[in-house]
RNA sequence: GGCGCCAUAGUGCAACGGUUAGCACGGCAGGCUUUCAAUCUGCAAAUCCGGGUUCGAUUCCCGGUGGCGCUACCA
């Protein structure tokens, strides 16, 4: 095979946050990098002026590094090589290979133009492949204009026959008629690149020899491939892959609500997991492995896993997965996440960092088992964390109904606060015998106990809860609680 | 409009000429009884349509339909 070392790259135009398309774009390049033992380099596509958002750049890094793509090389700033380019459509200017076009650019009709033709009906214009004039001039012609100080762009001059051909490991060998392909442009009249030119120089420049990027791109690659031939160079191996839909199968954006990283990050969502989740969406084992970790990813990415089919985004599916990982985290590293959880909520404690380390984990463990997001640590078990929490409306009137539990609870907060040990069956015996004296079910004190103690109907088990709690606020909350309970 | 790509349950994937079409999420229904968003059990649910090829098509070919993409001096 090849000697060559593998190399590829992921492309972000900052003129937004770094989406879950792109990210994926991004896992799949660095899981290839990282199986086949090559580089993985990051260049930034910041050559549209008018769009780009320098102060998004950094966004865009810290998304990356958050969902654990590291990159080996970069990041490439393409508005600092913006010399190359202009070389570039220099060359191929000289060459024969493009030529000026003359035209004002507002003379390309953008999506607008596109709608009013629909309204006119069936006047669309037949147009298969337009030709720019500017192609038919004479070098005197061209000459005369450059000279009278007409802004011009450098168009590519497409081969009027013939055939191009590419290689895509996704979708297969292609091969696309060049009578199909428009003159594109290379250079604005603003001497800066397009993404065409843009993207193909610095592949070659960066010795790229996998494409691995989104089906939206498949259609322009003939273009690209062109131009790799007349810049004398060999087109890489591409591998598009499909795109990630909307629930309503449009494309994923800002209408489908989160669509940002890190948008999922500050939801709670744990980078593994969400990575996980990505990396199933368009790609699969090829048998009915979902769980995968960071190493078995790395093991088992190919190119001939990846679908042809676009994926539909489904949170569902992505809550899923989060539980799995917020269930088999290893305390240690749930930890962290947790305590950043605590900080927002502003609910963080020293002392947890350190004499009351075990009493967090401990905490946690037993909250777990009901989170799916690492938010759930800060909503409804807020109460395991601080006094000032509320008792939730729909466990009062659930739990709170029968007029006995004020007297029956007052005698539990005693039995408990008089009992010979603090652990999980004193605190059980306690409330089963006060039961058992008043000819109650357990369930009724459980249950009422349960939203005195963290005001929640769904909660963890009530005596482990105790335990965490500790003896004096256990029995200070069911006093609070009783007052309440009478006004219900 | 032109060109292209794609098509298995609601969703993500398996089955790459022969299976009762498999798994997971979600959904629904039960169990547990210390709540449920935890947990256990069960159920429903798919090969887009029409032609071929073949002993046999989810699978190969053609047509249709649908979705998506491209068709910018955006990337």
């Amino acid at each position: 095979m090849t000697t060559r070392k593998i190399r590829v790259r992921f492309a972000p135009s900052p003129t937004g946050y770094l989406h879950v398309g792109g990210a994926r774009t991004a896992l799949f390049n660095w899981l290839f990098a990282r199986n086949q033992g090559g580089i993985f380099l990051l260049r930034i596509e910041d050559t549209d002026v008018e769009r780009n958002r320098p102060e998004l750049v950094e966004g865009i890094l810290d998304d990356l590094k958050w969902l654990g793509v590291e990159w080996d090389e970069g990041p490439f700033f393409q508005s600092e090589r913006l010399e190359l380019y202009r070389e570039a459509a220099e060359r191929l200017l000289a060459a024969g290979a493009a030529y000026p076009c003359f035209c004002a650019p507002s003379q390309y009709a953008g999506p607008e133009a596109k709608e009013e033709s629909e309204e006119s009906e069936e006047e669309a214009a037949p147009a298969a492949r337009q030709t720019c004039p500017c192609r038919g001039l004479s070098a005197a012609e061209r000459d005369a204009k450059v000279r009278a100080g007409l802004p011009y762009a450098i168009r590519f001059h497409v081969p009027e026959s013939g055939s191009t051909k590419f290689r895509d490991e996704v979708f297969g060998d292609r091969e696309v008629q060049n009578d199909e392909i428009e003159d594109f442009a290379l250079l604005r009249s603003s001497r800066l690149p397009t993404y065409q030119l843009s993207v193909v120089v610095d592949d070659i420049a960066m010795g790229i020899t996998h494409v691995i990027r989104g089906a939206d791109h498949l259609s322009n690659t003939p273009k690209q491939v062109l131009l790799y031939r007349a810049l004398g160079a060999e087109p890489p191996i591409f591998a598009h892959v499909p795109l990630i839909l909307g629930p309503d199968r449009t494309r994923l954006s800002k209408r489908h609500g989160a669509t940002s990283v890190g948008a999922y990050a500050g939801e709670g969502f744990l980078p593994e997991a969400f990575r996980n989740f990505l990396v199933l969406l368009g790609w699969s084992t090829g048998d009915d492995t979902e769980l995968l970790d960071t190493g078995e990813m790395v093991e088992r990415f190919s190119l001939a896993g990846v679908s042809r089919t676009n994926a539909v985004f489904d949170r569902a599916k992505l809550e899923w997965f989060n539980t799995q990982y917020l269930q088999k985290l290893p305390i240690e590293r749930l930890l962290p996440y947790v305590e950043g959880e605590l900080r927002r909520a502003e609910l963080w404690q020293e002392a947890w960092a350190g004499p009351d380390r075990a009493w967090l984990a401990h905490a946690v463990d037993l909250i777990r088992p009901r989170t799916r997001l690492l938010g759930d640590f800060t909503s409804w078990s807020r109460g395991f964390f601080t006094d000032d929490f509320d008792y939730e409306k729909a466990a009062r009137e659930k739990f709170w109904k029968d007029e006995r539990l004020p007297a029956m609870l007052e005698k539990l907060a005693g039995a408990l606060d008089a009992a010979p040990e603090w652990n999980h069956d004193a605190c059980d015996r306690a409330l089963r015998d006060l039961a058992a004296a008043e000819g109650v079910k357990a369930g009724l004190l459980i249950n009422a106990t349960r939203v005195a103690l963290v005001g929640r109907a769904v909660a963890p088990p009530l005596f482990e809860t105790m335990v965490v709690l500790g003896r004096e606020r256990v029995v200070r909350r069911i006093r609070q609680a009783i007052p309440k309970i009478t006004g219900n």
